[in-house]
DNA sequence: CAAATCGAGCTAAACGAATAAGCTAGATTA
DNA sequence: TAATCTAGCTTATTCGTTTAGCTCGATTTG
């Protein structure tokens, strides 16, 4: 279709143009930009002076098809507009940029459909490995082909390389720590059991309650802050002195119910959350939580991807697993005395 | 340095490889790939066969050599973790990965150096197009040499694509609601006056209030939830009825900063924020604010640049100013009488 | 009935960089 | 003096696609 106009030619500078500025082969330039092979100090200046003159950038695509990296990693999330994954997000993106990598973040949406979709697509455009944050304990990827490392975060995938932290502890810590101030009712606004660390954290704590204490009711929900209404029926029913939830979001929406109904909050009812979001302080009352450790999950998570990359052998999973700390904030306190009394005479 | 093994042939599955199976030329299979061409529908349903059948996918690193289009676009934000952002990356990653785009999402943490450096980086990478979200109204990127369409989110930048929202008039909107409501007495927590909207917003505001009421003080704060002591002081000194805040975050800090004291919102004072994230209908007492159109602005960005990326001509900039809204919850009403009655004094 | 047209597929030349292998000239060694 | 070594380059090939231009037989047309 193009008749009168000339094509441009060299619209992009290359290692051609370099090397025929600089009076050398595109070799030496290919050398000098990789710091390899014996070039001598005074050519390697040469060339980086015209390198700067020219604005050169290398062609990452020409350079992925001779070496097959594409310094690409991809981060798959269910959804990033929860500011767990959003935390999370900037710790990966952060350490994978450190180490000279760029990262393709893609958001599932919570869809099985779409983890299979978007993985295939980072698969195509070559990325070096993969940081899967799994919708659920279901293993989407089983045959999709995935033929690059995986570092599978906050699930566990059997024979994958993993990064978790310790929910079971979480759940216990919250427990004892319930205990400790007087509660002896308990609600339960659990996280979605078909994810296993949901039920680490909700067996950690009926666990450790045993027979000390009583779990009035447990209740799945899904990790978000506008309560199901089955949810607020429970709540409303003020038949425990704590509520224990799965996430910082949904405890974020009982204070916020609790608070809309004129009940006070530690007073009459204590809550606690899990995650730790950057919210968790600031809203009123502060929430007591479990903190998860972001940064350092991110961080172990690239890290752990790019010595895979780096070894290239097929050792055996590594599997890392974080501590985790109870904050103890306003949204907690001891119970009504009551409540209490009851608890004493209950002994 | 390989002696005794082998080097794996044939690691990844090609188009040759496809090309023998199917017993055609590897210009046929590519043809059928990319739907050119004229190939009998036989043809093409047996390649399709073998194309699945040994599971290939395209090398996007050599149709990039071929092409010059990477089909990735760069997305360049100050911080992830701010829920503002979240919700706009939520939709641009949405629209892009609709057209068939894979997105770079780059966090500059509020650096200028940073925006550059990972510009350079995302230009290496071959990115069609750029969506940034400057960190303030500096052109950073002036001469970095930046030979892709660009795009710019929110921020006033001469000669370049961009898409906005209408801050003047969220300014007036709220002084118009808040005067209404019987406010006469205003406080400003302005976000960083370095950049251009929340000048505008400011100045909205201050034209819309007029001589009919009186702006107490502003002081300028960064966008964080987190309180500086002079922006609490401010607060905690009682003067005014109604504080109007740069964005959501300095909003809920606001509201936070009350309630550890005891001051009843909206009955002692009223609180309006401005971009309407998640957060904002959550927290106790919902709260008043300036919806930001962030679905709309991010499919906006991408349809632009990439309408910009098809045309490939250069033609005069476009600028989309998108409407935005006064979100009416539970931390505004009218003013404690005392202060409604020295309002009608003052008249 | 020869020429023009057309459908279906093939050949071959890029794209830009990395790199193994080869070359050259001067220095060192036998 | 000849053989060997080495620093410092260059030459040539390769990665997997896309696509312009060609071929070849079948069909249509004047």
């Amino acid at each position: 279709m193009p008749t009168a106009t000339r094509p441009r030619k060299s619209q992009r500078v290359t290692v051609r143009d370099i090397a025929d500025a600089a009076g050398v082969s595109i070799a030496t330039v290919s050398y000098v930009l990789n710091g390899r092979g014996a070039i001598s100090e005074e050519t390697k200046r040469r060339i980086q002076k015209v390198v700067k003159r020219l604005g050169y950038r290398q062609n990452q695509a020409a350079r992925t098809m001779k070496t097959g990296r594409t310094a690409i990693i991809g981060l798959v999330f269910p959804n990033i507009e929860n500011p767990f994954f959003a935390s999370l997000a900037r710790s990966i993106l952060n350490e994978a940029q450190l180490s000279g990598y760029q990262t393709f973040l893609v958001d599932t949406e919570g869809s099985h459909d779409r983890e299979r979709e978007v993985v295939t697509g980072l698969l195509q455009h070559g990325v070096d490995g993969i940081v899967w944050f799994p919708v659920d304990d279901e293993d989407t990827l089983k045959n999709v082909g995935v033929d690059v490392p995986l570092v599978v975060l906050d699930r566990e995938l059997p024979g994958q390389d993993q990064v978790q932290a310790e929910y079971y502890a979480g759940g216990t810590t919250t427990a004892e720590y319930l205990i400790a101030l007087g509660h002896r009712r308990f609600g339960l606004l659990e996280g979605p059991q078909a994810v296993g660390n949901a039920r680490e954290r909700s067996k950690g704590f009926v666990d450790a309650v045993g027979d000390s204490s009583k779990i009035a009711w447990r209740l799945e929900h899904a990790y978000t802050m506008h309560l199901s209404e089955e949810a607020r029926e429970r709540l409303l029913a003020r038949d425990v002195t704590a509520v224990v939830c799965g996430n910082d979001l949904i405890a974020i929406g009982a204070l916020s119910l609790f608070q809309g109904h004129g009940i006070s909050v530690p007073r009459e009812v204590s809550v606690v959350g899990f995650d730790d979001i950057p919210f968790a302080r600031m809203i009123s009352p502060t929430l007591t939580t479990v903190r998860m450790p972001f940064e350092e999950m991110g961080r172990e998570a690239v890290r752990l991807l790019l010595r895979r990359l780096a070894e290239e052998q097929a050792g055996p999973r590594s599997q890392i697993t974080l501590g985790i700390e109870l904050i103890e904030r306003a949204s907690t306190g001891a119970p009504p005395t009551i409540h209490l009394e009851n608890a004493r005479m209950a002994k």
